[in-house]
DNA sequence: TTAGTTTTGTTCAAAAATCAACAAAACGAG
DNA sequence: CTCGTTTTGTTGATTTTTGAACAAAACTAA
């Protein structure tokens, strides 16, 4: 864990924030490297210096997003399903802009299927087909079931503005994916 | 007018913005160098690459917001006074963490004496003492009387939380003042 | 006082960011 | 298509910032 050097950390969040930002103002194919720089008052050739291009700097993006909300996973599977939602909503509205920019219609749509994939590869461990319960299920479908569940479910609380608290959000959900699982 | 190296304003800007939270935080004296580093976000070697010491910082910060005023009143000379002084509140409002901290009481007690001289010389050119109502005033006196008046307004608006918009502090003061002159 | 801790101010080599310049690619209007 | 403009991706020389280290000074508590 050699840490990083606090200049390399500084214009990498001034870049992340610049194209957010400009994703939520104008299409993506619209902004320019010159857009991204000028926001984040970075110079041109700096952004090279970390991403390939404006493609790299938003898969990164979204992977370092998807890495984020693993490790909340795993650190939070010692605790209850429901108190892990909770810290996972709690990051959604922290991360406001983000995924709001990402899961709006004119956003990135490669976001959407990636966050899918990565909630039914976490929800994996957590199904138990031999359960007496589960018996003729399909483990694909399940898991297809309950990740768009929780998709469609994080998108319209984003998109609507966040009209509940994320401790009251995630103890709903909690609630039916219990039922489910 | 060679532009600065922007690395140079960020490092300035983060190290300014440091020590007034700061100092809206705690006393002064109590405020080590690597305090500021830490809120800035800079190494604390960056620190001395550009003041001497916390002194030579704050000293530098004032006298900057000095100039800064300095320029609005030269630039803004051309309009009515009135219109000058809506210019003026505007800057301490966009500054208001600064100046609520320099004008607190245990803020720098040196700001309150450099904002006054700073004001009486601005006043200097707009006092006309042959002007017939002006016989018998004297010079030093009606400058002191304005330029108090003004800081002491001030000083009342940011501390109580500016409790009107500049253009209506503006308004009262331009009129009163021009009562004066 | 003394010993132990914190803070200061400075040094160094290394790393990162800067600006300016460039050719090539992509774009857009006529 | 063609010309003119914009954007891209890269280069090199220079400047700023970094982290780590250090001795000296200042502060604290016993």
């Amino acid at each position: 864990m050699s840490k990083v050097d606090r200049r390399i950390l500084k214009s990498q969040e001034a870049i992340k924030k610049a194209i957010i930002e400009l994703m939520s103002e104008k299409n993506f194919d619209d902004i320019t490297i010159q857009d991204i720089s000028d926001r984040a008052n970075v110079n041109r050739g700096t952004i090279y210096l970390h991403y390939q291009d404006k493609y790299d700097l938003l898969d990164k993006l979204i992977e370092e997003h998807i890495n984020e909300m693993r490790g909340i996973c795993t650190w939070a599977c010692e605790m209850d399903w429901s108190d892990a939602t909770v810290v996972l909503f709690e990051y959604f509205e922290r991360n406001y802009l983000f995924f709001s920019t990402m899961l709006a219609s004119k956003g990135a749509p490669s976001f959407r299927s990636r966050f899918l994939e990565f909630l039914i590869e976490e929800f994996k461990d957590e199904v138990n087909l031999t359960d007496e319960k589960n018996r003729g299920l399909n483990e694909d479908v399940m898991l297809r079931f309950m990740g768009t569940a929780y998709v469609g479910t994080v998108e319209w609380w984003i998109m609507n503005g966040m009209p509940h608290p994320p401790h009251v959000m995630a103890n709903q959900v909690g609630i039916l994916l219990e039922r489910i699982v």
